[in-house]
RNA sequence: GCGGGCGUGGCGGAAUUGGUAGACGCGUCGGCCUUAGGAGCCGGUGGCCUUGGCCGUGGGGGUUCGAGUCCCUCCGCCCGCACCA
């Protein structure tokens, strides 16, 4: 007989044919449906340049996994795709080469929508979007409007972070060991009017709200440290000598008593004011001058040896009448509490090396735990009595003064109870060329004015030089920044900043779920049958930025009645980096593996089933090419056994053990890759299971009827078909006739698994000495009978008396002697 | 420094609640088929000594009839945070 060759070059196109003639994944919206029948499966969108790279068959291998189990399972599912199109790296292409940003996006969004088909993922591609087409960014500028008519958007003048090289400014999650997140440059300080979006007032309920969602631990501990929430208190020092009272934050008021002395930032306003007529002006101004031209990533250190400068100045301590110096020095940031501190250097790490490095005074206010060295064990951080401080609370607890002394400071008219947070409000400007226009106008008649909603989308305009000049290169469109108030009718200037390209991904999940929508960015409606996204599949690198700034654009949305869910992601799943050699893919090292060649040479089925074979997905893994070819000589004699099962007789037994161990081993798989599905992403090992079945058929292959053999087959095709779905579909439309994507997935014959016996194993002293078949019905005595007699037991034994024995049915005897 | 994760054959990795360590795949060795094969099929493969054992999950210690799994301790690697008061 002929033998048949698996040939996934000419299997695979025509499933895709098929699949987008008959529009397979297409899903429409029935917001009536009863929730549980549907599920939103997605990855994280694609920033579309050059062509798709192993990161991005992974991510899609995975989701496509998930999202074929769902419908196999009774889901409607929406599984949609599109493009994060806005961004730097297409606007620095165009500077080097002058091809409009639009024009290489476009390119680039092509060659990605061609290979995601050739990969045979099940997209619904009615619904495909652009962050960069004005029929999507028009919704986002309409959003922002809704933020502007909520107060959650406003503009102000701030010292904000700028990098020299991309020439804008970052938000501060941009900003990595005072290095841009992008290109790395070192970023500068700048004071700049600039737009800003009031995450802040969304950080106790984005704290709160990680307590919902099912989210791999350490990414909801990441958001946590960003967001950064202290209890403490806020406490007012009075500067005598100028009459002005300089409120600080603390998490230790317990400690109020120890400060020594006080610090200010170099950028705090009143450092020359306090400094003048002091004598020491000169070397205030001197310091202050280096600490702001010092920013980044030399200031922010822990390890750097403590500076500042004494100011002259001094400041009333409330709870004991002290006068303390005032000293201004580059470790108080501006950006945090006050920018003023209260110094405690016997239980503050910093203010105790600021203290040896300037003699200053330290005095210990909390008893240590081992209070023999009262010169050595500072600074103490740690818990304790409180002692030096004053007769109502010495003695106390630390723990427990720190809330009578809050209460001391409230009813005094000194401070109060205060939380603090790291996070800071989202700076969303960009001096950029390609992204989406603010849409604002500014009017010397009216000010600050919205472009109308019904006026949207301000359009970007064509520009000839995109080369950035300290302001975005849109203010050199003159006829296009030049326009009339939507107000007052009067000649007015548009805002030339862009906005973050992450606020274009902020809310893209949101317009899938209504993506044609033309009178409304989304229907509430629509969006509470899809809403929130069921599993969201994406790179760990977005667990602050991209993660933080949808849960926020969500919330906000909700409390302007645009939807009603609260968390964008229910769950999440943050895949693991596939590198070559041990190292990342990267051009300069020359180990990058195309996927394009992969899929060429072997077909998409073999590049996918082995990404997920590789290992388990959340973890990094090691590509190698003999793996590779390992899963492709699997999938071919898959197809291969199918094909030539399939043109055999329809119907026939063989021997009895054969055909019964065939089914058995039929049931244990389906068993195993099911529960490997529902239980976690463990796709390795439910692969690793269709192996074992499909050699089991290739083994049985003369023993073992036909029945049996397509029983086998049919069911591996149909559980392998979710991690290679071309030649499933074909191994199963061979041996059935039927589309194996319309079938509901299998369910094992549990009773299939039931053995009359199993293989008992035999411990002497905890080691194995023997295996016997023991009766699935064989009591614990029985069993233990049955252990003893084992031939290498008895010999083990060598006539001594066992002194216990103990009997785990359906697993193992151990004899103690 | 603080927080989290990981450490199993030559390699990637398996191992429900503590119960046969090494599933599956790669590599390798041997065989079959073939004019040939970058095709396919069958079998062996943790280490050490002769069958039978002994030793083996980063090192050391502990709990237990029994530990890769639980506890303590040390070592190594990776990730996150890091002057946030």
């Amino acid at each position: 007989m002929s033998q048949a060759r698996y040939d996934p070059q000419e299997i695979e196109p025509r499933w895709q044919a098929l699949w987008a003639d008959e529009k397979t994944w297409e899903v429409d919206n029935r917001p009536d449906a009863d929730s549980g029948s549907s599920s939103y499966v997605l990855e994280m969108l694609p920033y579309p340049s050059g062509e798709p790279h192993i990161g991005h068959l992974k991510v899609y291998s995975v989701g496509d996994a998930v999202a074929h189990f769902q419908r196999r399972n009774g889901r409607r599912v929406l599984h949609p795709m599109g493009y994060d199109a806005f961004g730097l790296p297409a606007e620095n292409h165009a500077i080097k080469t002058g091809q409009h940003p639009r024009a290489s996006t476009e390119e680039a969004i092509a060659e990605f929508q061609r290979q995601f088909r050739r990969w045979g993922i099940s997209i619904d591609w009615s619904r495909e979007l652009a962050t960069c087409d004005p029929a999507y960014y028009r919704w986002t500028q309409w959003i922002f409007n809704q933020l502007l008519a909520a107060g959650l958007a406003y503009q102000r003048e701030a010292v904000v972070k700028w990098c020299p090289q991309d020439q804008t400014v970052l938000a501060n999650e941009q900003v990595v060991d005072g290095r841009c997140e992008r290109c790395g440059a070192e970023v500068e300080a700048r004071q700049l009017n600039q737009w800003f979006l009031r995450i802040t007032d969304y950080a106790d309920r984005l704290l709160d709200d990680l307590e919902t969602v099912e989210w791999p631990e350490h990414v909801k501990t990441m958001q946590r440290n960003w967001i950064g929430r202290s209890e403490g208190a806020e406490v007012v020092f009075r500067c005598e000598e100028l009459g002005i009272d300089y409120p600080v934050f603390t998490t230790r008021p317990d400690t109020l008593f120890g400060a020594t002395f006080f610090v200010m930032a170099p950028e705090h306003p009143d450092v020359e004011r306090l400094a003048e007529g002091s004598g020491n002006e000169e070397e205030v101004r001197a310091y202050v001058n280096r600490a702001l031209t010092e920013q980044g990533a030399m200031r922010e250190s822990a390890e750097r040896e403590k500076t500042g400068v004494f100011l002259g100045r001094h400041v009333t301590n409330p709870v004991n009448g002290e006068e303390i110096p005032v000293y201004v020095a580059d470790y108080v940031l501006m950006e945090y509490g006050t920018g003023a501190i209260m110094a405690v250097p016997a239980h503050d790490e910093r203010d105790y090396a600021f203290a040896q490095a300037f003699d200053l005074p330290v005095r210990r206010v909390i008893e240590g735990e081992n209070p023999e060295g009262d010169a050595d064990g500072l600074p103490y951080t740690g818990d304790g009595a409180l002692t030096a401080s004053a007769p109502e609370f010495d003695g106390k607890p630390n723990r427990e003064a720190f809330g009578e002394i809050v209460t001391w400071l409230e009813d005094n008219g000194k401070g109060h109870a205060s939380v603090n947070y790291r996070l800071r409000d989202w700076l969303v400007s960009r001096q950029r060329y390609w992204g989406c226009p603010i849409p604002v106008v500014h009017c010397p008649q009216c000010g600050t004015v919205p472009v109308p909603d019904e006026q949207l989308p301000v359009l970007l305009p064509d520009i000839e030089d995109y080369a950035p000049k300290g302001q975005s290169p849109l203010a050199a469109a003159e006829e296009w920044v030049a326009t009339e108030c939507p107000q007052c009718g009067g000649p007015a200037r548009r805002e030339t900043d862009t906005m973050d390209t992450f606020v274009d991904s902020s809310w893209y999940f949101l317009r899938y779920c209504d993506a044609l929508n033309e009178g409304a960015a989304w229907d509430p409606a629509v969006l509470r049958e899809w809403m929130p996204v069921d599993q969201y599949i994406g790179g760990v690198e977005h667990a602050i930025l991209h993660l933080l700034y949808a849960r926020f654009f969500v919330k906000a949305l909700k409390d302007l009645g645009h939807l009603d869910a609260d968390e964008p992601f229910a769950r999440l799943f943050t895949q693991g980096m596939i590198t070559r050699d041990g190292a990342k893919m990267s051009k300069s090292r020359g180990n990058v593996v195309s996927p394009r060649e992969i899929v060429e040479r072997y077909g998409a089925d073999t590049a996918r089933a082995y990404i997920l074979f590789i290992g388990p997905p959340d973890q990094d893994a090691d590509w190698s090419d003999e793996g590779l070819e390992g899963v492709h000589r699997f999938l071919g004699r898959l197809w291969r056994l199918s094909a030539e099962v399939a043109a055999g007789p329809v119907e026939g037994n063989g021997s009895p053990e054969a055909d019964a161990a065939l089914r058995r081993k039929t049931a244990w798989a389906i068993g195993k890759v099911t529960a490997d599905m529902d239980r976690r992403f463990a796709f390795n090992t439910a692969i690793a299971a269709v192996m074992e079945l499909v050699n089991e058929v290739s083994r049985l292959r003369d023993e073992a009827g036909p029945s049996a053999q397509r029983e086998a087959l049919e069911a591996a095709a149909s559980i392998c078909f979710p991690f290679a779905p071309h030649a499933c579909a074909d191994a199963y439309q061979l041996l059935t006739g039927r589309r194996v994507w319309e079938e509901p997935w299998p369910e094992a014959d549990l009773s299939l698994l039931e053995a009359d016996t199993y293989e008992l194993v035999c411990q002497v002293n905890g080691k194995l000495r023997d295996r016997v078949s023991a009766p699935s019905s064989a009591d614990d005595a029985e069993l233990e009978a049955l252990a003893l007699a084992a031939p290498n037991v008895v010999a083990h034994l060598d006539g001594r008396e066992p002194r216990k024995v103990i009997v785990v049915p359906g697993k193992l005897v151990n004899i103690v002697v």
